[in-house]
DNA sequence: AGCACGCCGACT
DNA sequence: GTCGGCGTGCTC
């Protein structure tokens, strides 16, 4: 008789450890590693879990094992390196497993139990006594239901909660645990002709049928010629119900009367929601000589590098270059992880990639519903054929079974990391790790490559490749720096537009062409204030001040997305004197309409692209000239290629240069430089850049297009202060209701690190906004030299974070790293 | 993360 | 005297 086998589980709770189960005899051919396995966790609750391993040495005595309830499959859903990938993260990021485990796995296939209650079928009067009205109407409520969850009756009241418990006890109620599944298949009505083939007898008897009705006897035309009745040979053809309505003009009435004489079945049918049916199997890109040689140079360089950086300046056209490298890595029947930027997604990219690879190509981003991330996830997990997928950061946890490379376009893109919650990893270093697992090689893209990833192509550790010639001979745009500060001189408020950029954007318009203005504040104002006291309107929850929204008429908080009324007199002094001051998007859009009457504008910021398609919306507008000036925030800097733009404006580049952060040099010259990339592919473009502060070096770096004098420039400065690439970062973030409490716990905290880790350990202080959402916060900041091992301080972090979650001073604080911060 | 258990204030 | 607040500790 064979022994009782153990599985070690993963839960999808932030906890380090997995828990060991005890598997039953019929489970046992059907649970191995990255099998899905529901388990009671605790008194009640069921999860999903992972099996991460099998074995029958029984755990310790003292601990009470639970039997396996259920498998979900017969074959794995999760792959071996997958879990050693979430084990890297976890111990690299420092969260936990568990954490890893519900960001890597879609919702749809993590099956949890909800509460459910039904009514006591047998109920006794006498256990109805003292029950209120109210409590009455709640169970008559679950009567009339069957069944209900206690967050289908939540609705408002706050007692709710406290009135079940009361029904429970008393037996009234009883309490079931149900597991919900949440993927949903996506069906599609199908229509099949009822008639044999070939069948003259029954192709009579059908018209004959429809004769007194010109609408189906036109229905049953089409179907016929859309299911290929007349080839003999030909397979049977199943046509969706909304090709046929739409093919025939007809209607679903008319198509149930045929399927009510027989002539036709209308059903449902499953279908993949990633079936791609355009064109496929387009040619490769012909590559310029540049390009070819950097294609080359890619290829010799892999042999010598995991890792190796394509440099390539604003429409050197790096695209080619990768899709050459796909359709090589293809070929030699592996699989190809494409990375973007999630905004990126929406544009051409997909439909250039499409047209070479066809179905080959699957996309993977955050507008995906899970069902649709389901399917993604089975579709890869089922196949070890080639194909490409293209996603955002989160792709890298898909279950690839044979990775041969792994490209990350901009890769300098802060939007690769994820900030909240856990894990709080960077996109494109976990791909490079996802490819070292597969033996698979990663090529990061970029015009202004991260300081520290080019700091590691310098030195060898990363192979280089530059492209620097310009694709068809498309040239950067001319830069000019304006100086607001004369501009400014005697106003109560510095305009919106210099004189320079205004005449540039008459000038463009007239003769046909686009203008883009690029203002990093979405809103109507950002500061509301009171002029004779000089209050400023804040949140209630954090420390910011509030936004004025002209359109919705309304303050709101750009952190907690809290909206307060506008306060007719202040606040503070009594005086009605409040007024707003300072550029957003929405008042540059009111102030463009009236310097540039007749002239048509769109605005691009979140407040405009809340919806799916409001994005696109935008961008085909303006790429179909039906507007002359976009203004925006970064939204309008990413990947697009608009043909008729001449001149870009950069409003408020201290904006972006003024953020007290070690990388705000570099995000202002990466910004600068991508926006000005959507000027002038054409000749006779130009960019305006405005400040009140001409002298930045950065600036004229940006003016010059001058990446590598920047990084020289900027590579001194990080060594100066102490930045990565000279040394690691993590920051430690405390938060608490009490600001006292933030405070104290957080010198406590750094008081305790120092003590080992001694002046690697920077402040606390207060973050630049110290509150949101109610809570407190402060930072430490912790700088660690290249030479150290990075794994000996996370010990201690870790071991820091137990004894702190232990010690009754820090009760009530929440506490997180974020490792490698951008 | 839930959830149960356990110890102190405002109600019958 | 009890109901109910949420602080603390555990979950295979």
């Amino acid at each position: 008789m064979a022994s009782t086998l153990y599985a070690q589980v993963i839960v999808p709770l932030p906890m380090e450890n997995t828990f060991t189960y005890r598997v039953p005899a019929t489970l046992a051919d059907s649970i191995s590693q990255g099998s899905r396995v529901i388990i009671q966790f605790g008194a009640k609750r069921f999860y999903t879990g992972i099996v991460t391993g099998i074995s029958p040495v029984p755990p310790p005595p003292d601990v009470m094992v639970k039997d396996i309830v259920l498998s979900l499959d017969t074959t794995p859903v999760v792959r071996p390196w997958q879990i050693r990938f979430w084990e890297w993260m976890s111990s690299y990021y420092l969260c936990t497993i568990g954490e890893v485990y519900r960001a890597a796995v879609p919702a749809g296939l993590k099956i949890e139990s909800e509460t459910q209650l039904s009514v006591e079928p047998d109920m006794q009067p006498a256990m109805l006594e003292g029950l209120s009205d109210e409590d009455f109407q709640i169970l008559e409520n679950v009567r009339r239901k069957k069944r209900a969850t206690v967050r289908e009756l939540a609705g408002g009241d706050k007692d709710v909660q406290a009135r079940l418990e009361r029904l429970i006890d008393c037996g009234a109620l009883i309490v079931s645990e149900k597991l919900v599944e949440r993927y949903k298949v996506a069906n599609k009505p199908y229509v099949r002709l009822a008639i044999a083939k070939g069948d003259s007898q029954a192709v009579s008897a059908a018209f004959a049928a429809v004769a007194r009705s010109a609408r189906q006897e036109q229905t049953l035309v089409a179907l016929m010629a859309l299911s290929d009745y007349n080839r003999r040979d030909a397979p049977e053809v199943e046509v969706p119900l909304e090709v046929l309505l739409s093919r025939a003009a007809t209607d679903r009435a008319t198509v149930k009367a045929l399927e009510k004489k027989g002539l036709c079945k209308i059903y449902n049918k499953a279908i993949s929601r990633f079936s791609y049916s355009g064109p496929g199997g387009g040619s490769l890109p012909v590559l310029s000589q540049a390009q070819q040689n950097a294609l080359g140079e890619i290829h010799t360089s892999f042999r010598t590098h995991d890792v190796v950086l394509l440099h390539g300046v604003t429409s050197s056209g790096k695209t080619e270059v990768y899709i050459h490298l796909i359709d090589y890595v293809l070929h030699q029947g592996r699989q190809v992880l494409m990375l973007v930027p999630e905004i990126a997604l929406t544009t051409q990219l997909t439909t250039r990639l499409q047209r070479v690879f066809g179905a080959k190509v699957l996309i993977y981003h955050s507008k995906f519903t899970d069902s649709e991330r389901v399917e993604l996830w089975r579709t890869i997990l089922s196949t070890k054929e080639p194909l490409v997928v293209l996603g955002a950061r989160s792709a890298v946890f898909l279950p690839f079974s044979s990775l041969g490379l792994v490209i990350v376009d901009e890769e300098h893109e802060p939007s690769y990391k994820q900030y909240d919650p856990a894990p709080r990893y960077n996109g494109r270093d976990a791909a490079t790790v996802l490819a070292a697992m597969h033996g698979a090689k990663t090529l990061f893209g970029s015009a202004t490559p991260a300081v520290e990833t080019y700091y590691k192509a310098q030195s060898g550790k990363f192979g280089l490749v530059t492209l620097s010639e310009r694709y068809a001979g498309a040239q950067l745009p001319p830069m000019e720096i304006v100086d607001m500060r004369p501009l400014s001189r005697g106003l109560k408020e510095p305009p919106a537009f210099s004189t320079r950029l205004l005449e540039a954007t008459e000038k463009a318009i007239s003769a046909g062409r686009q203008a883009i203005f690029f203002l990093n504040r979405r809103g109507y104002a950002p500061v509301a204030r009171c002029s004779v006291c000089g209050f400023t309107s804040k949140c209630d929850h954090c420390d910011v001040s509030l936004t004025y929204h002209k359109r919705k008429h309304l303050l709101q908080c750009h952190y907690c997305g809290c909206e307060y009324p506008v306060p007719q007199l202040c606040p503070q002094c009594g005086e009605p004197a409040m007024e707003i001051s300072g550029y957003g998007t929405e008042r540059l859009e009111d102030e463009i309409s009236v310097a540039f009457k007749e002239r048509r504008i769109l605005r691009m910021d979140l407040d405009t692209t809340r919806n799916k398609e409001g994005y696109s919306r935008i961008i085909d507008e303006f790429s179909a000239g039906n507007a002359d000036i976009l203004v925006g925030t970064q939204m309008v800097a990413k990947g697009l290629d608009f043909g008729g733009v001449e001149v870009v404006g950069v409003l408020n580049a201290d904006a972006l240069l003024n953020i007290p952060d070690f990388r705000s040099a570099e995000r202002a010259f990466n910004m600068i430089e991508q926006v000005s990339g959507r000027a002038g592919r054409r000749a006779g473009g130009l960019v305006v850049i405005q400040t009140f502060n001409p002298r930045q070096p950065v600036l004229a770096f940006a003016a010059a297009h001058d990446y590598t004098g920047f990084y020289n420039y900027e590579l001194e400065q990080r060594r100066q202060f102490g930045y990565p690439p000279f040394c690691r970062v993590v920051n430690i973030f405390l938060k608490h209701r009490d600001a006292k409490v933030v405070a104290e716990c957080a010198t406590a905290y750094a008081a305790r690190l120092r003590a080992v880790l001694g002046d690697r350990v920077h402040g606390p202080q207060e973050p630049p906004v110290a509150r949101v959402q109610a809570m407190y916060i402060r930072r430490i900041m912790l700088k660690v030299e290249n030479k150290v091992s990075m794994a000996r301080v996370k010990e201690i972090l870790r071991q820091e974070y137990i004894s702190q979650q232990a010690s009754p001073l820090m009760r009530g604080l929440s506490l997180h790293y974020d490792v490698d911060p951008v």
